[in-house]
DNA sequence: TATGAATGAGGTTTCATTCAT
DNA sequence: GATGAATGAAACCTCATTCAT
């Protein structure tokens, strides 16, 4: 006898409760400073439950960490690299990433854990990066459109992007407080900076 | 009987050693992943000599990290405000800075961890905080100089001096390995672009 | 509704296959180590199902143990303790037990288990050991009627009987890999001299 | 600063409490009935301390299975393969193998496990299987001998000697009571029938 | 001061059993 | 009857801290 429909849908919101108790556990209190029966508690299910859904502790980090990369990439990757327009459309990407990476406090937190132990967290440290080489490499192809057609001042179009990727991670770890959520309009404008832009 | 001497000179080396092996430990195994038994054969010192050194283990990691702040200050603060030239001082600034952290790998690591998780390292967190806090300040002086001699465009000092510190630590977690420096001169060039010089 | 005859046929066969199942693991993993998950990927049903035909793990593990006991009995104490010729129905005897061990390793390492650890299992062990008196009995029957006939030396029958059992079991513990297939034959003809065949 | 004479000797004994103990239990109630806090209670120290003397449940479990093979061996083969009189030698060898394992109950209990099981403890076992060898060999190396001198009738030295080890171990299978201790007189006597004893 | 054995709290994980579907 | 998710007790093990020497 298969599970029925609402069963399957109960795990799934289940799966999802637990996913989000961890994140915000292991973003606040680390990886060993969350216990199972902290994440059980918070996710209102029973001890036992959490192993139904993740193998072990590591799994669920695991989990944490890299399931939310795939729907992320959507949003960060959304911009065109082959813009008429760079300068507007970098203005509308430096906004789009400020504005996104103000909404998930919690999650770009836990990434900042994990590159700053990559050691203790190789497999999901090598996610990371995959998903950071490629979207150093989009930036730079928006940059290099920008210099061809004169917008931006000639300079090495990844060492920008590596610039511009690392303030990103920067700011959230710099502005701890809500600050940032007011503050992020500023930022965005003297952020466009860092690409030399050229004022006509 | 008072210590003599020899004594004296021993125990602080091996406070000292305890300390250096606890920073590297702390950075790359985290808090709990660093035992006082990893420590102490790290140091070449007994296990049960480490707490004649450090209370417990939450005052060493309060020591590993709070402790070379001070020393840092002074390489970090050493720019002048008020500088004739603000450009020229800026340059060397970022120069200073990039060359400094790109040295101070480990305990840059530490660092991260301590602003990552500032809920659970309070006391620590405030230390750090203030520091950032006079960090942001003198850089902002040296930009509201710079904008008054007309070198720097106009932008909101504090701003831009918050998003220079959010990309000295950016790139200290984007950069894990050892590109970093053989990187720092091209870094440095285009990081200035921040600061919206002007060229004339 | 009364179940149809197919019905209850599955039924017996898949309360055969479990038993079978867990026999098989609880000789080669033991009683902790054979968990009901495994017992039922082995028995290729469900894990829920194990408890509709076995109340719980005790129970499972008596009935693995004492149900094979009255088939075993009749194998067993399948000779003649009146025999006209005690020497050849010993000699008979003697063979038909080795081979008939030599079968149900898997069953026997289940017995040595509980003898073992009788502490651990009163009721099974209580079982057992009603089958090993009667056992012995039979057995001392039998040379006892030989040692009549003259045909083996006089010794107390009932050690020699315990004596002979302590042997079966013996051999099952000292022999664990194939050799004993190949070897009983020879063990057969040196196990007679255990009850001082006179030869004449 | 090393320990002293007085500390080394506590330990020594804290360790033989513990192993004495875990002896005790792993015979009675198997590997998994016994747990570490149930041994660290037999044997009147902390739980954390069995860890300082034993870095595993597994280690401790072999220790208290090798260990004492050793001394066992010194006992067990202190009879001469090159006696003047084999027969003589033959029955004190008997008598001294029956008292002997008379009096190491829990110790053969726990072998017996190790025998049954060994999937399970691969690495016991070898070493019990390099015992039972040499075992095997030096017993056949005496009914050799007796064989020579015509004292013992003719059969395969190495079945023989597989028969006596497979009796001894089976009798302690089989006797789990006090009986035993009052019987061995007994058995002795008939268990030398085993070798094909010659009667002049 | 230096040492390392002793302690037990607290964490992870397994798994028998229950029970809703 | 069949299924497998839910539960939490209980095991192992680690490790900060204490303390006798």
């Amino acid at each position: 006898m298969p599970l029925s429909e609402q069963q399957l849908l109960n795990m799934k919101q289940k799966r999802k409760d637990i996913l989000e108790a961890a994140t915000k556990l292991f973003a606040t209190e680390g990886f060993e400073g969350t216990t199972i029966k902290k994440v059980s508690e918070a996710a209102n299910i029973s001890f036992g439950s959490v192993f139904t859904y993740f193998k072990d502790k590591d799994e669920l980090f695991y989990t944490a960490v890299v399931e939310p990369l795939k729907e992320l990439s959507e949003n960060v990757f959304a911009f065109s690299t082959e813009a008429e327009n760079p300068m507007i459309e970098l203005e509308k990407m430096i906004e789009t990433h400020f504005k996104l990476f103000a909404g998930i406090n919690a999650y770009l937190t836990l990434i900042v854990q994990v590159i700053g132990q990559h050691h203790r967290y190789p497999d999901i440290f090598k996610e990371l990066d995959r998903f950071h080489d490629e979207f150093r490499k989009r930036v730079s192809l928006l940059v290099e459109n920008g210099q061809h057609k004169g917008m931006f001042a000639q300079q090495d179009p990844l060492t920008v992007a590596t610039l511009y990727t690392s303030l990103l991670i920067g700011i959230r770890l710099n502005t701890t407080d809500t600050r940032y959520s007011d503050m992020w309009e500023q930022y965005v404008l003297s952020a466009i900076n860092l690409f030399g832009p050229i004022k006509k």
